[in-house]
DNA sequence: GCAGACGTCA
């Protein structure tokens, strides 16, 4: 009887069919006695990704064996209902098989819980497991996710007085992890592959190559590996000698390359690698797609999309996000209505990148439409969904929309604030932005990086010195938060154009990165402002080092200069722009567009349609006053621009008379 | 037991 129902098991391909053979098993009462049969249905379950079946199962069993209690845990990490499969696995009365604990030990290091993961040593021990390679491994994998982790190091570096045992606490689960890698007597090429991925995962591609050349057998996996972690960092010239080198490929290899090439915007040679590969499947068409989409071609991404044999979800809201991003909603419209007939389920994902792609633009429109969509809106409960409406909202201009979507969500978490934090200081209201950084320290939420960025533009705009000041304090002292250059560059703004020229340049000296331009350009602006030549002159000097093609830069000292008078220099700065070959600086976004609704006005403009010059214009209208035009998509364009209109900008101006 | 490739708010 068993034997023919746990072949019936077998049989199983859906969660409906599985959950109709067990209610049948459940009313004949057939399979209390079959610890076999139970066993097979948790892991079913498991499989399906209902592990609150499993679980059900699991708890009617009185005596489990350690069979079962492994099924359960390990459906659990499956899962990845890490949290679950630790607590279950503390309830164990029964000692452990190795699997489970190797199953624990991968959820450990997913939690990244190194404390609790060496806790696992004594356990090893007890059960003899110290010797067993499965083990080892997945206390070296577990170790090797612990590695990253680095809020023990803000506790650490927060510290008074540091003592023997908080040292010794500090060594990272990397090196613990190494260390046990060393000394392993047999390692195997799981072991080896954990390790080096480790290293790839810091970002320490020397120490994983100088292991990768020791290795004596390398597998796919390592050779992968190392690749991605070439690709990761854009260093595609040695990705691709490692590549040329490797014995074995697979379509994942092939992947690795594609993805690599497009991420550097070399799309040619990602085509090529595309071109040439055996074997394609949906991720390579689907990256070559994203690929074309973010240079702008929509022709060819639509073209490889109406070819490829078969889409998933994400290839789906590449395209239709593709078509949003590139200021065309209509299009995006109308290739989801499609993507609704194809009956594929959506998830949250899809959602946010539809919102987010729509968002760059101010579309709101087809996000309406996907959300007041009976399946969309479900996802109204997602934080992240929200949080992105609210964003979409700040983006579009409609700051009391995105308000009312925020008061309306009942949890909030600190994105949920960061998200309307930055809106509100994007739009210039300071007030509200500071009341609500004040409004989520009351309520004990925990504000990070971004959060901060938001206050302090907030204080930027609104001239608030010694607030920012104290905010900027507080997020490293407080909060321990390492400042990015952007936070530097809010606080030189703010300091430097209230006229505290010296402590901007010394907040700048005081940097642990190296300063960027935006950080020095801040510095040049605020000594213009107050017409601080000798800053002006160190700024400069920076800024000709790190960008000595720009023109802006050797353009605002010069008209220092010439504010003071100081005609000699300013002759000194228009040579310089000689020697340096500058050109006009025509990279700001607006004068692109510009250039591209001046390519419409006298030339071919069939390609282009409605949507397209439509949106151009809407840009425009915001950007630089455009004069008397209204937003029309029936307006003829040649009729309604004259070239004569972009010449608004006072950079321009500058340019001009300059060169 | 190890790896990798596509869409994710501030």
């Amino acid at each position: 009887m068993n034997q023919t129902v746990y072949h019936l098991l077998h049989t199983c391909k859906t969660l409906k069919r599985l959950k109709s053979l067990h209610a049948l098993l459940l009313v004949s009462g057939s399979i209390d006695s079959s610890d076999l049969v139970l066993n097979k249905i948790i892991r079913l379950y498991s499989r399906f990704g209902a592990t609150d079946y499993a679980r059900n199962v699991f708890d009617e069993i009185t005596e489990r064996n350690p069979f079962l209690w492994n099924s359960m845990i390990h459906g659990y990490v499956e899962n990845s209902q890490h949290t679950e499969a630790f607590s279950l696995f503390r309830d164990m009365d029964v000692t452990p098989l190795n699997f489970t604990v190797s199953s624990i030990l991968k959820a450990l290091g997913r939690l990244k819980w190194l404390r609790v993961g060496e806790g696992m040593f004594g356990l090893i021990w007890k059960c003899g497991f110290c010797f067993d390679l499965l083990v080892q491994n997945s206390l070296i994998d577990c170790f090797m996710r612990c590695g990253e982790v680095d809020c023990a190091r803000r506790v650490f570096d927060g510290l008074e007085e540091k003592d023997v045992v908080s040292w010794n606490s500090m060594l990272s689960g990397l090196e613990i992890a190494r260390e046990l890698f060393d000394s392993m007597h047999e390692k195997n090429v799981v072991s080896w592959t954990s390790v080096i991925c480790g290293y790839v995962r810091k970002g320490d591609m020397v120490e994983a190559r100088n292991l990768f050349e020791a290795m004596p057998t390398k597998d796919m996996a390592a050779w992968n590996v190392m690749i991605s972690g070439y690709t990761d960092v854009g260093d595609m010239h040695t990705a691709s000698s490692l590549f040329e080198a490797m014995p074995f490929r697979d379509t994942g290899t092939w992947n690795l390359m594609i993805s690599g090439y497009c991420k550097v915007g070399e799309l040619e040679r990602a085509r090529k690698y595309f071109e040439q590969m055996p074997c394609t499947n949906v991720v390579s068409w689907t990256m070559m797609i994203d690929g074309y989409v973010k240079s702008g071609n929509l022709h060819e991404a639509r073209y490889l999309f109406d070819e490829m044999p078969e889409k998933n979800l994400i290839t789906w809201s590449t395209m239709i996000g593709g078509y949003a991003k590139n200021g065309k909603p209509s299009a995006a419209l109308e290739l989801f209505k499609s993507f609704k007939k194809q009956g594929l389920e959506l998830d949250e994902t899809f959602i946010l990148s539809i919102i987010s792609a729509c968002s760059q633009l101010g579309i709101v429109d087809t996000v309406e439409s996907v959300m007041s969509d009976d399946v969309g809106s479900r996802y109204f409960s997602d934080t992240r969904v929200v949080n992105s409406l609210i964003d979409l909202y700040a983006k579009c201009g409609n700051i009391e929309k995105a308000s009312q979507v925020f008061e309306m969500e009942d949890k909030k978490d600190f994105c949920c604030y960061s998200t309307m934090i930055v809106a509100f200081a994007n739009h210039g209201l300071v007030e509200k932005a500071v009341y609500l950084f004040e409004d989520m320290q009351r309520k004990n939420i925990e504000p990070d990086e971004v959060t901060f960025l938001g206050v302090l533009s907030a204080c930027n705009h609104g001239g608030l010195v010694n607030e920012g000041r104290r905010y900027f304090k507080q997020m490293t002292e407080e909060f321990k938060i390492q400042p990015t250059e952007k936070h530097y560059a809010c606080m030189v703004d703010i300091l430097g154009r209230s006229g505290f020229l010296e402590e901007a340049h010394e907040m700048i000296l005081s940097m642990h990165v190296a300063p960027t331009s935006a950080v020095w350009g801040a510095m040049l602006a605020a000594s213009n402002v107050h017409r601080n030549v000798q800053m002006a002159e160190i700024a400069a000097s920076e800024l000709f080092k790190i960008e000595p093609e720009n023109s802006g830069n050797y353009i605002l000292l010069s008209n220092i200069y010439a504010a003071e008078g100081r005609w000699h220099d300013v002759a000194r700065v228009r040579s310089l722009i000689r020697e340096h070959h500058v050109k006009k600086n025509r990279g700001s976004s607006w004068i692109e567009l510009a250039s591209a609704v001046h390519e419409f006005v006298m030339g071919d403009f069939s390609h282009v349609d409605a949507d397209r010059i439509c949106f151009i214009l809407s840009l425009l209208n915001e950007d630089m006053k455009l004069s008397g035009y209204t937003k029309n998509k029936d307006l003829h364009p040649i009729s309604t621009l004259n070239p004569s209109y972009l010449s608004l900008s006072s950079d321009t101006e500058m340019d001009e008379e300059l060169f």
